[in-house]
DNA sequence: AGAGGCATTATTATCGATAATTTTATTTTT
DNA sequence: AAAAATAAAATTATCGATAATAATGCCTCT
């Protein structure tokens, strides 16, 4: 009588791929913030009606990356200067939760599982300064966690939150990889490993306090790379605006 | 050249009012849990097509009410005593973001406005034991702060998670009126009254503090109304199951 | 010249029909 | 009778076309 609810293993509609390489293209700026995009326009170069189209509208507006109005269409969201605030905090929060879940959730062999990639984790800081591989492995641990904290809802709003703060700061990504690299890559590993130790010790409010402060470096790393971009592009632009009225 | 990206103010469309019809069904129980809802059924309740049923699964969806699945169609969630923790815990750290963030936003006459209120709550607590309206006023408190905490993410995830915890424990409603309504009630009246203090006060920490305690009060609810759910309807069941095997 | 109204154009929303896929029922085989 | 294969039915996904709406440019009037 009831159909299977479970898990989704078919290839995937078309809507859902066009979704995700509009996802793509916005987190990347190659569509830029407020951009005004066309049903027609996506549906040409994908080669497919509209309604798809349509559709994957809706799933990139429920990340929040796009915003459709009624009879307008759809735009590109603004880049927002408050809103930066609120993504990271929302982004402490919801890390926090993740962790704090984990604590009860976890397993002692995923405990051990976790010990052990800090342990590799701590290897690639001591012996790299990269910071992409040193973000990389890092991510990969946070989403370790977040996976074995058996909270799909949580783990959709992490996503969700985390790729808008990556929209956010990828127009500073230089800046960012610069500033990030050098004394934050050293807390962040400290951080890491009190934040393991507390989940499995299975220390839910530690753990919160621990995944908060883990992501307030990347805070303060992108409010600092905020500064000096800012800082470089100040200039030009009142030389600009002075040729301008010249 | 570029539209206007501001407020919708225009009339909604039919796929918005569908989804609100929906979501009222859906947190009421008139569609129970993991019922199949199929785009005909509903395209033909509502005399339209199936393009605005198709939409208005998808935003349910994106609220957590419906899982749409490819080539399967729309299920609504089924009820899991697991995923009953993850929301409340998310909801305390939600609500906690909004209220860290309101000490930032909020300007001294919301200050003000805030103790009103504060004020006019305490005043129904004394004056009544009707749970129905001690939920009312505190609610509006609530969202009061989100309101004003000008960050209309968190304010989004926070109503998605507040409206699965309604639907969670509709099931039990009456059970939970019952319990809520004796000793809670005072404990929340303190808690209210330590959160308004800590915002007007401008303490972040201590604010977010007292909003995941504040919600606490209702998990503990949700949670007592659950077991002694499950102890009224424990033997009416066994004598079912002995009156089919006879 | 500027403001306001009107027609034009462009775009989204909805519809009805077809294609692709899954589920259910039937038949066949062992 | 049970299991596998097959056919039938039901359902979703996509398409192309039409209706509804908003933005744009033109024209008139002052």
């Amino acid at each position: 009588m009831a159909r299977n609810t479970g898990d989704d293993d078919s290839a995937p509609t078309q809507d859902r791929v066009i979704a995700r390489l509009l996802i793509d293209d916005i987190v990347a700026w190659r569509i830029p913030p407020g951009a005004w995009i066309r049903e027609r326009e996506i549906a040409a170069r994908f080669a497919v009606s509209h309604a798809p189209v349509r559709e994957a509208f809706r799933q990139v507006a429920n990340i929040g990356l796009l915003k459709v109005v009624p009879w307008r269409g759809a735009f590109v969201i603004d880049l927002d200067q408050h809103a930066a605030d609120e993504v990271y905090e929302l982004w402490k929060a919801l890390f926090g939760v993740a962790c704090r879940l984990a604590c009860a959730e976890m397993s002692d062999r995923d405990g051990r599982e976790l010990m052990h990639r800090l342990v590799e984790y701590k290897d690639v800081t001591l012996r790299t300064e990269n910071t992409f591989e040193h973000l990389n492995v890092s991510n990969r641990i946070g989403r370790f966690i977040a996976k074995r904290s058996n909270a799909p809802l949580a783990l959709e709003l992490l996503d969700r939150v985390a790729l808008l703060a990556r929209w956010q700061h990828n127009v500073y990504t230089n800046s960012y990889i610069e500033t990030h690299g050098n004394e934050a890559a050293r807390r962040s590993a400290a951080l890491y490993e009190t934040l393991c130790r507390h989940i499995v010790a299975r220390d839910g409010d530690a753990a919160d306090a621990a995944a908060r402060a883990l992501i307030g470096v990347t805070q303060e790393s992108f409010e600092q790379a905020l500064e000096e971009y800012k800082a470089r592009h100040a200039k030009p632009r009142a030389s600009r605006r002075r040729a301008k009225s010249a």
